[in-house]
Parts: C-alpha cells; structure tokens; sequence
DNA sequence: AGTGTAGGCCAACACGTGTTGACCCTTGCG
DNA sequence: CGCAAGGGTCAACACGTGTTGGCCTACACT
C-alpha cells in the first residue's frame, strides 16, 4: 500500500483501477488498438463498460494511462565499452519477454498514429540519451541510435508480434550472442 | 459459361476492379486492415462500396486480393558470395520505396492475425529458398532467415511505419552501408 | 431491331462501437 | 442513526461498419 509518495490516499477504487488497466494493456497487446473494444476490457476486469470512461474519460485516455513504458535502460558508462552492444541486447530480451506493455505499444505504434508519436518520443528520450554516453562522435548519435532501435525493434517485431516461428525458437542466448555484435557495431564502429 | 480462366477477355470492368485494387492497397497501407472501410475505398475508386463486395466477396477477399507479394528477391548465387548481404538490403530498400503493398501488409500483420500468416508464408516461401542458397549449412537456415528478417523488417518498420526521424533520414547509401556488412554476417559469417 | 447480361447505384439492414445519463448500493463520517 | 459521496450497474443513444437485395442503365450479340 503506497500512500505518501505521490497521492495521498489511496481510494477504495484502485483495485478497480488496476484491474482495469491490466486489462487494458493485455487487450491492447492482444488485438492492437482498434480490436482492443472498452466492452472486452471491461469484461475481462469484471467491471462495466462507463466505469472505464469514468476513470480514464475516454479510449484514447485509457490508452495513454494504460502504456506509460520506462525501458530502464542500464547505464552504459559503467561496462567496459565493448559490452555495450550485447548488454543492450540482454536488457530488451528480458524486458519484452515479460512486459506486455511494450508489445502493445508496437502493435499500436503499426496501425495508429498516436501511437507512432508515442514510440518517437520514448526513442528521443530513452533510446538517443543512453546512446550519446556510449557514442564517441556526438553528430552520429542519432544515426546510431535509429539503427540500433532498427535492429532491436526488429527483433522484437518478428518475434512477439509477427510469430515467426524461426524467430520463435532462437534462444534468449543465441539472440544475444548474434544480435550482439551487430548493435555494438552500431554504436561504436567506425562509420563504413 | 464463360471464357476460359487462363487468358479471358479483358472485360469492361477490369478498369474498375484496378481502380478498386489500387484504393484498397494505399488505404491499407496507410491505415491497416481495420481503420480502412469498405466506404472510403470505395470513395477513393470513385465507385459504390457494394461493388467491391460484388467483385472480392468480403473485406478479408478484397485484401487477399489486394495484397499480393512478390520479393522478387534475386538470385544470390549468381553474385560473390560476400556481397550477398549488401545486395538483398539493396533490393529491399528499393522494393519498399516504391511498393506500398509491403508497407500495408507490415501494418496489417502487425494487428491482424491473418496478415501475420500472411507474411510467415512469405518468409518461408520467399526468404528460406533464397537464404538456402547462399547458407552452407542446411539446419542453420532457418535461424539465419529469422535473423535477416529481424534486421530487414526492423528497418522497415521503423523507417516506414514508425517514422522514427532518425530513420527516416538515412540515406539509402548509408542504410546499405551499414546494413548490408550485418545481413552478410547473418547469413554467412560462422555461428557465434 | 430486341433482348439478355454485366456494370453500376441506392437504400436499407443488422450489428458492434464509444459514450452518456439516470439510477442503485455500499461506505464512512457527523 | 442519518446522509452525503463515491463506487458500481443498466439501458440507451448516435454513429459507423460490413454486407445485402432491388433496381436502373448501357452495352453486345443475334
């Protein structure tokens, strides 16, 4: 029970809260953001559709409250620089693997605008700071950093989204060890 | 009845069915499956929205229909076997540039669970065989495609979907510059 | 010419959606 | 106890969707 930290107290309602957003983002992960119906997720939360609405106003509103993403991307200063690429690959293996959260950002980020504009932001201000500590030259980050989210997004697409079942069946090792190599080379090589 | 299916008449709707086919394939590529109507295709094709169900059945046969894909993917024998990598980037690149039906198909198969079938049969149609020519080793193909797809839909789906600006303003030079050493490695470098 | 058939439009249906407002029930406090 | 306030439900609205069937029109063939 949280209660001094930010609101200051905590309502009867916040189990309803909580479970409505779980929901949400299960749906969202599920189906995408048009699939996603606020009848299902109120369903699924055992709750009535307008209590939805009552807490988070509209669709648009649940969405935004039911995907806030922190990648908790580590820092990179504190590895030796050669370890970047592989750690990185690590940290977004784990994260996808249990996080729903972030499969229904992607999914949303494919068919919807807002979505998109979510994904550009949490690139500008999670994926480019982390990047510029590791990256030498400070013009390239950008460049770097598209390429890295290139690869990973990738990965993430092919394998949580699309199902490619040869995606599928790589192991978190092998992933990393192939995947590994490539990233670091886009944050440290020599531009070709 | 009617003529043979082979090579029947050009009959006098073909130019209406066309107009339809090129409607459907911009307004899926721009919205995906769901958020692109019957109605607004059919607005586009200047043409009543019963008419598409009279020619493609339902919504799910007009994309069938629309969605068509051919990688037209290049005989990778045919080259030295190091410039396997640089080569397919290249083709990709120019594929996706001037083919809105990737595009759509990519944002489909990312909330629509037949788009996502969809391009696993492209992948095993398309990518293994030609993957299968340039790989010594017959069971680490399909790890090696995955890993191709991973790294050339990540591209695409950042640069064409997401938008990310970063990505975006890649010049086509360097996205082959730097992509094309990776795929090279995916496909032939020794497993890690 | 006449006529059958394919091309085309219109109006409507059934349904599912997001959203709303009126109405209960429980809780906590005076 | 009484009673306000918030948690929760119900039924409905307005709208957009995929889809259907009836009707009109113009061409092609005999």
């Amino acid at each position: 029970m949280t209660e001094s930290s930010s609101s200051p107290q905590p309502r009867r309602s916040d189990t309803t809260r909580n479970a409505i957003l779980a929901a949400a983002r299960e749906r969202f992960a599920a189906d995408g953001y048009e699939r996603a119906t606020i009848r299902a997720i109120a369903k699924d939360a055992r709750i009535d559709p307008s209590m939805v609405m009552r807490y988070y106003g509209n669709k648009e509103g649940l969405f935004a409250a039911a995907v806030s993403v922190d990648l908790e991307l580590p820092d990179l200063t504190a590895l030796p620089r050669q370890d970047a690429g592989p750690a990185l690959v690590t940290h977004f293996l784990r994260m996808w693997e249990d996080n729903d959260v972030l499969t229904a950002l992607l999914r949303v980020g494919a068919t919807n605008e807002a979505g998109a504009e979510r994904m550009q932001g949490i690139f500008r201000d999670q994926v480019l700071p982390v990047t510029r500590a590791v990256c030498p030259d400070p013009e390239q980050v950008p460049t770097r950093a598209a390429l890295v989210a290139t690869q990973l997004l990738g990965l993430a697409l092919t394998r949580y989204v699309l199902r490619l079942p040869a995606a599928v069946a790589l192991h978190p090792r092998e992933v990393v060890a192939w995947l590994g190599p490539a990233v670091q080379r886009y944050l440290t090589a020599p531009s070709p």
